[in-house]
DNA sequence: CGTTAGGTTGAGCAATATCAAATTCGGTGG
DNA sequence: CCACCGAATTTGATATTGCTCAACCTAACG
């Protein structure tokens, strides 16, 4: 856990700001709004404290300042599918009704500090005072989308091999676009426990792919840290669609 | 192909405005929004004609009035995976934003009969002047994700058995919200080769489940047609999640 | 009737799961 | 500094699920 933490970089107050300007270019008056919400009172959740349980009143939106968290279901039996995976940067609950119900339960994977922000969902819903920051917005909830529509491939048409290749290649895209990765290199906090949840595999067999991705060179993976060594073959096998900044559904 | 023609209902109709009212009630000027619509001329795409390719602007969204459609995306080597099936009364390219680009391809699976409905966006970003109808289409996309969700976990997480079992639950519940359904019986009008697409199956172990469901005495499924004759078994191993009306994200 | 799309069947195999037992590693208390 | 602890990772052996290939069947359609 405390690798976890220390695996967080020390900018997390502008990692929010850095995500929205990288889908629009945000005027003064939005990027300091973004700059607010990092210096809002944070809430902190320890690795695997659910955040919210799936069904219940989603109040605000939350913007996570550092750590890793995500959503999640489970069947009756324990089986449990990741949904999807919430990096710094990242929003959720961020819906056009009054009162959602959460479509799943949200989880930390690692200490997760973060935010509850309606300012960024009043933000969103008056475009007329802030255009660029609400089109943000609106191209991030397309973004998630994007992912998640990617995630269906991967579940339903990929090797376990491939599958691990797409994952990381959209955590490198993910991290990127916020600073959070440089030549290749991030922070991996996710057990293989994880990993194998995420990509509908067992742990053991999460285990031996990545083995065998370190084996042929592709990545190194020691101490919660990812580094690419080989990418064309993890793109070849990947076919990782980065989202068009400019689509969405 | 005649085949899937013939099972549409005539009642095409007002299958829009029974889906949407289902999800809201709806003032009268509403309700003639939207049988309006289904008057509008009607555009035809012949099966497997593919509508809208990934990438492409989406100009307006499109309500299908009768037929079955889907979102796809296909991997270099022709794996296909379907994303989400589109029943008669959905609609898609819903997006706040002004020129969305397609994130999947959109192709028709039996003959489909639809409208550009310009006019739904428009009433959705004006909900002072329809403000049920404006709420139906924000639980109508909120539906459309607890679908994708639940299509998450169903591929990730569960077995052959399950996956059909839970994609027979989700088309019921589905078809029965706008009157396609009755007693458990409704129009199925895809292939297993459709259906081993949507599942993450190979078409041959799409067949082999099937028939263990015919001997087991759960379903019957001839001429397109699908009836429910034992719902508990396929109940238990679906684990299908009803999206309760007023949840979303 | 021939053709074709869809469905069915069998045999063998590959990918991945399961089970059980090490082993490593960072942290923690003595 | 050492011994220990629990979590995470690794390994081996075996079992199972679902895939591939190849054929065959059937019904609709021209």
């Amino acid at each position: 856990m405390t690798a976890y933490a220390s695996s967080q970089p020390l900018t997390s107050a502008n990692v929010v700001a850095q995500r929205f300007a990288s889908l629009a270019p945000l005027a003064e008056g939005e990027r300091r709004l973004l700059d607010m919400l990092s210096r809002k009172p944070r809430r902190s959740f320890e690795p695997r404290a659910v955040r919210l349980a799936e069904g219940a009143e989603v109040a605000a939106p939350l913007v996570i300042l550092s750590g890793w968290a995500c959503r999640m279901r489970e069947l009756a039996d324990g089986r449990r599918q990741l949904i999807d995976v919430m990096l710094p940067g990242d929003a959720a609950g961020v819906c056009a009704r009054a009162r959602p119900l959460a479509l799943t339960t949200v989880a930390a994977l690692t200490t997760v500090r973060a935010v509850d922000a309606p300012e960024l969902k009043a933000a969103w819903r008056a475009p007329a005072q802030f255009p660029h920051l609400s089109e943000a917005v609106d191209l991030a909830l397309a973004q998630d989308e994007a992912f998640l529509l990617g995630h269906v491939v991967r579940l339903g048409r990929q090797t376990a091999f491939e599958r691990l290749a797409h994952f990381i290649m959209e955590l490198e895209h993910r991290l990127a676009s916020r600073g959070l990765a440089n030549n290749g290199a991030f922070a991996m906090p996710l057990t293989q426990e994880v990993l194998a949840d995420i990509l509908g595999l067992s742990v053991v067999h999460v285990n031996r792919t990545l083995q065998q991705m370190r084996r042929e060179g592709l990545i190194e993976l020691r101490q919660g840290r990812l580094s690419l060594l080989n990418r064309e073959p993890l793109v070849a096998a990947a076919e990782f669609r980065a989202p068009v900044s400019a689509a969405a559904r």
